[in-house]
RNA sequence: GGGAGCAUAGCUCAGUUGGGAGAGCAUCUGCCUUACAAGCAGAGGGUCACAGGUUCGAGCCCUGUUGUUCCCACCA
């Protein structure tokens, strides 16, 4: 039996949470050590970026992990909950850059070795900075194996898939349209775009014949692309153009020749049905330009100027170019109107800078062959998506794919492992840096750009495990089970994770994915620095303790929807948790014996056979709840347990065997109360699991930790269905009379005999004393049948129950003389009412005068107060006999 | 344009095989009842958006309508 000790007065979470969690670390609980006789059940944390600082959306989704991570292990199973971070490069380089800038320099003036020895560097000053915020929340996650995208083993895993893709014709290098940030300098892939609305316009310009045959008439919301146009377009089947099919133009301001070709991609009834054809610059211009063999011609630089070949614009960034090139239009005549127009623009998901589609080579992944078994196989269940309804937008975005771009021009990240001879610049992909060209032997150099941060994140399941080893952790612990994550990251991550998975491993990566929503702010607004309405979930600790941070979001929500962070909410859990500490403490008090065994059924009490068998079923709520991943609901059971039923009844109930110290029922109590209240601390341990440890290690208790104690299973034997409904009789009669009193004003202290008629009289027999302290009861008499006058003579209160007739005497509630005073000073104040009602309405120029509505709220006053007085009259009356 | 979510007490939200409408906060009343005023005992407050349908029975299932939020697509 380990050491006890009393517990301080005042819950104050931030005495122990931090020794408790290095209690954890030190002991190893929260490294598994592989047992083949145990069912594995392995989570990968989602890799927050080594740039992050613990937010909100952190915080639920670690809570939520850790909750399912302690109760598995609790539940025996041989848990691994696997931690790290992501190098997250556009990010990080970003934040590199600008560190840089201050100091006046440039990527360039350092050069790609010294930036990178510079990041690493950033990396090891502030890498870890969320690692040991993620601590603070109680993650029980293993850190001896903590890892990150861009460790030798993730990096190996890397290579490795690119080489196995690009040998399968599956990755390939080609000029293609894509989405290009200006301000960043690099591709992003599709899923990396976000469109916003803007307000712009739309410039209506004349494109003349080069016959003079008259013009065209086009409009578009970029005019500054004009001078990429190669072609105008228009649909084949419209009739207003089917002549000007195949006829050229004079591009204006340009003077270049281009022609009117037709194409199914016009819609002939959107603004005029003519579309300049600017195949550099607009993916739907780039295909339909493929389709007619016209030149691409690139008119701006990567940082979104227009470039040289175009002198009276060259350097003028794109916006500046669309002003100068609006002005000679109108002044050459070209410009017919301008009309506003609000349309979506594609931002950068980091930066919001407005993408600049644009035309270069780069690497792509092939995602047709792909995707097709990663769709069958949330198709065929052997990955869900708790809540289902989010296979609809996974199946949406896997079957419209396109192929992904992953090269980004960055240096921070995986560089691609594709080298060109520097002689005849053949093209090897290869893991061997020092490889030499397999076709003449010279020195090759390797490709400048990196991968998209997404193409390592997507083997995150299985590399962390040591793939492409055969490692005993990657037999042991893949597939994973769940992957725990947010709604706004499935297209990013979680399809990715799940083609990668199949491809290299031919297993799923793990069996259920589980969405939760955002964490918004009190007024439902997405919580953003630019907003500044972020609520940091340290300070939360803080003030309140992790604890009370982790049932704040783990309740009141479910699965896959949006939640809102307030005061109310962080300080309502926070009382739950200062109401478990009270009860404890108020158990530990009365403690006497220093080893908890639970009594024979035949020396418990009614009520310890109703508390045990309320607490088999909230066992078995809670299992099946976690089982299906309900977690708000799971805690809200053992909210309502906890409070309304341990605390408030049967705490109460045991207050009378516990005052009487010596007695054989004092030990049978204390049993049961400690039994009861060590299985809700287990319960509750994977919610909050500083302050149940904190309790368990006070009182009598088996194992070093709570959290390496086994998780409460519902025992039939102690289901006692007889005893439950008696007590439940006894309670609902002690509830029915303090309602009773309560609306009576009669105060607490005011003791009343109660009588109870039933046909259940075994329920209430010897339950005197929980009436004397539960009902304000002075005695209790129970009878089987109804006798009142062998009760009381007097005049009784009657209260109706579903299974008995409480009786308390009038003069027990009353003071009598009291009673008559108060009643005497009613009856004069209504005849003053009254008097005075029928003087108002004896008034004739009020009656007259006064709004209808008024007079008859006067008539129903008075109707009231006489109705009133009489009733008070005959209460007066009857006291007087 | 396509898809999804939400609409339940004054506020924030639970409510999962269809059978009792609930919690927290707020409000009102009364209590320092030997764990807890971060508390205890009570009370009031809802045509579960609207209209139909299925059913013995609908907050829950089906159809439609309205409002609202989000995702995807991107008609220049």
């Amino acid at each position: 039996m380990s050491e006890q000790y009393e517990l301080p007065k005042t819950y104050a979470p931030g005495e122990f949470e931090e020794r408790i969690y290095k209690n954890w670390c030190e002991k190893g609980y929260f490294t598994p050590k592989i047992d083949r006789s145990k069912k594995p059940y392995t989570i990968v944390m989602p890799p927050p970026n080594i740039t992050g600082q613990l937010h909100m959306g952190h915080a639920l989704d670690n809570t939520l992990q850790d909750i399912l991570i302690r109760y598995k292990r609790m539940s025996g199973f041989c848990t691994l909950w696997l931690p790290g971070t992501d190098h997250a490069s556009i990010a990080t380089e970003a934040k590199v850059v600008e560190a840089m800038r201050k100091e006046g320099l440039s990527k360039d003036d350092v050069g790609r070795e010294g930036f990178l020895a510079r990041t690493w560097e950033w990396k090891k000053q502030y890498g870890g900075r969320i690692v040991s915020q993620l601590k603070r929340m109680g993650s029980s996650c293993d850190w001896s194996r903590e890892r990150f995208t861009m460790d030798e083993g993730c990096s190996e895993a890397v290579k490795e898939v690119f080489v196995r893709l690009y040998d399968k014709g599956l990755i390939y290098r080609g000029e293609r349209i894509i989405n290009w940030c200006p301000k960043c300098l690099t591709s992003i892939s599709d899923a990396e775009v976000e469109y916003e609305e803007k307000a712009g316009h739309f410039w209506h310009i004349r494109y003349p014949f080069t016959d003079g045959s008259g013009y065209l008439e086009l409009a578009t919301t970029r005019p500054e692309t004009l001078l990429g146009d190669t072609a105008v377009a228009v649909n084949p089947k419209d009739e207003r153009y089917r002549d000007a099919v195949g006829k050229m133009l004079t591009l204006p301001l340009v003077g270049r020749q281009i022609p009117v070709v037709a194409d199914d991609y016009v819609e002939s009834d959107f603004g005029t049905g003519v579309v300049k054809i600017t195949p550099a610059h607009d993916p739907n211009d780039f295909e339909v330009g493929r389709r007619h063999g016209l030149p691409v011609l690139n008119v701006m630089t990567p940082d979104a100027k227009i470039t040289d070949e175009y002198p009276k614009y060259a350097g003028m960034d794109r916006y500046t170019a669309r002003k100068a090139i609006v002005k000679d239009l109108e002044e050459g005549g070209y410009l017919i109107r301008v009309e506003d127009y609000t349309h979506n623009v594609g931002t950068c998901y980091r930066c919001h800078d407005t993408v600049e589609p644009r035309v270069s080579l780069q690497w792509f992944v092939k995602m047709e062959p792909l995707a097709k078994p990663a769709i069958a196989a949330v198709r065929e269940g052997r990955t869900k998506f708790v809540p289902e309804r989010f296979e609809k937008n996974y199946f949406h975005w896997m079957e419209n794919i396109r192929d992904w771009c992953i090269s980004r021009q960055l240096w921070w990240g995986h560089r691609i492992p594709a080298f060109y001879c520097d002689d005849c610049d053949e093209l090897t992909v290869t893991k061997d840096e020092s490889a030499t060209c397999p076709k003449c032997g010279k020195q090759m150099h390797q490709d400048p750009d990196t991968l998209d941060t997404w193409f390592s994140s997507a083997l995150w399941p299985f590399s962390t495990l040591g793939w492409p080893e055969k490692t005993d952790d990657l037999d042991y612990f893949y597939p994973t089970n769940t992957l725990v994550t947010g709604y706004d990251i499935i297209t990013f991550w979680v399809s990715r994770m799940i083609f990668s998975a199949l491809e290299y491993t031919d297993r799923e990566p793990f069996d259920t994915v589980l969405i939760h929503g955002l964490v918004r702010d009190a007024q439902g607004r997405k919580m953003s620095k630019s907003l500044g309405n972020g609520i940091d979930p340290l300070q939360i600790i803080d003030r309140y303790g992790a604890d009370a941070l982790r049932f704040a979001l783990a309740t009141g929500n479910s699965p896959g929807n949006d939640m809102r962070f307030s005061d109310e909410k962080i300080e309502a859990a926070r009382n739950f948790a200062n109401k478990l500490w009270n009860a404890s403490r108020f158990v530990r008090m009365n403690l006497t014996i220093d080893r908890v065994e639970l009594p024979a059924a035949d020396a418990l009490a009614p009520e310890d056979k109703w508390i045990l068998s309320a607490y088999n079923r909230v066992i078995a709520e809670v299992r099946n709840a976690l089982d299906h991943y309900e977690i708000g609901i799971a805690l809200s059971n053992l909210y309502d347990f906890v409070w309304d039923v341990f605390c408030d009844w049967y705490i109460e109930l045991c207050k009378a065997r516990l005052a009487d110290k010596e007695s054989a029922a004092n030990r049978v109590a204390q049993n049961v109360l400690a039994h009861v209240l060590c299985g809700i601390l287990k319960l509750l341990h994977p919610f909050l699991p500083f302050i149940t440890e904190e309790i368990y290690q006070s009182l009598p208790h088996d194992e070093e930790s709570i959290m390496i104690a086994d998780y409460p299973t519902a025992n039939g034997a102690l289901d006692f269905p007889a005893e439950s409904a008696a007590m439940e009789r006894v309670i609902a009669a002690i509830r029915a009379i303090r309602a009773r009193r309560n609306e009576m004003n009669v105060p607490p202290s005011r003791k009343a005999k109660v009588f109870i008629a039933t046909n259940y009289a075994d329920s209430f027999n010897g339950t005197e004393a929980f009436f004397q302290r539960l009902a304000s009861a002075s005695e209790l008499t129970v009878a089987e049948r109804f006798d009142a006058s062998a009760f009381c003579a007097d005049d009784a209160v009657q209260i109706v129950t579903d299974s008995a007739t409480v009786y308390l005497p009038m003069a027990d509630l009353v003071d009598l003389e009291k009673e008559r005073a108060r009643l005497t000073a009613e009856l004069v104040r209504l005849d003053g009412e009254i008097e005075r009602a029928n003087k108002k309405l004896a008034n004739e120029s009020f009656t007259a005068k006064a709004p209808a509505a008024v007079v008859e709220g006067e008539r129903a006053k008075l109707a009231k107060y006489i109705e009133n007085r009489a009733g008070v009259a005959a209460a007066l009356a009857k006291m007087n006999n």
